[in-house]
DNA sequence: TGACATATTCTGCATATCCAGAATATTGAT
DNA sequence: ATCAATATTCTGGATATGCAGAATATGTCA
């Protein structure tokens, strides 16, 4: 029953797995990819992605794509054969780096013009802004950076 | 200054703040009054936002709604006048919230579904999942949650 | 080389989003 | 009650996104 078609179990599981995943404004067929990667014990092809989640081929490619670019799925390449097979990331933490960066250069930018666009209280406001920026994106990268699992609190 | 039209530093600053904004997808509009406000010292009309932003009135409204809603701008009510004003929000971690409390309900999912949807391995990999996704959470909200401004590092 | 399997890109379409300006509603003053 | 000022909602259009299926490209084996 591994690769073969889905239970009702998984099938939830994975539409409201996507539900919540779209708070993070991800495409529908990349974000039920995601939690089919990550319940599969072994890699999946295309066509077991298409087969199982009910999508075509070219969409499956595309999703598939989506997860490799921002981390979350790793694409194995094959030898002797054109074939290739997808599993889940194994680094969580790697999709939310590029947001932790972006936090980062907020905090920079706001540091660096505060004094040339606003006086006074604002600019106060704004050095808060920053600490605030600089003291999320630290927080995120504690977790975030280590690549090791993180146990539950 | 403080309310006439903006200078060149206040208009480049808007627009390279909302770039960076728009990694969380937030709409143009609104990523430029969000800037805007930050930098003003004193609550701004709607008229005000139009004029210096360069938008109309109805997207100065509309803007200011999302970011009402989202907990980066507050609305003053005004007696004797029907003029509404807004002021940048005192919390900068309150647009995070939501996102913080949908990690912890991937956590839940995860933990409670895993058993029923994989085995072996997999299941283990979703549990570390749930962990990290947790362990995100709580990073958060340790800087989101305390209301109080942070010293940066 | 030829035939086949597979991945990828292309095209069209449906949908959602965002914006501007017009139209409407709501509030305060006379 | 009426008027003036303001906020809000309503329309339309332009743009971006996501999807399916067809078409194309690429690699493998005989």
């Amino acid at each position: 029953m591994s690769k073969g078609n889905l239970s009702p179990e998984q099938r939830r599981f994975i539409d409201d797995l996507a539900g919540l995943l779209s708070a993070w404004s991800m495409p529908g067929n990349a974000a039920r990819l995601y939690g089919y990667l990550q319940m599969m014990n072994e890699p999946v092809s295309l066509d077991d992605i298409a087969r199982d989640l009910e999508i075509s081929k070219s969409n499956a490619c595309t999703a598939a794509k989506v997860l490799e670019e921002h981390g979350n799925a790793r694409r194995l390449g094959e030898r002797g054969t054109k074939r290739v097979f997808y599993v889940a990331g194994d680094d969580p933490g790697a999709p939310l780096r590029k947001q932790a960066q972006t936090l980062g250069r907020m905090a920079e930018l706001i540091t660096a013009r505060k004094a040339s666009v606003a006086t006074g209280a604002a600019r106060e406001r704004m050095a808060g802004l920053a600490g605030f920026h600089k003291a999320l994106q630290n927080a995120m990268e504690a977790v975030i950076l280590p690549e090791r699992r993180q146990d539950a609190a």
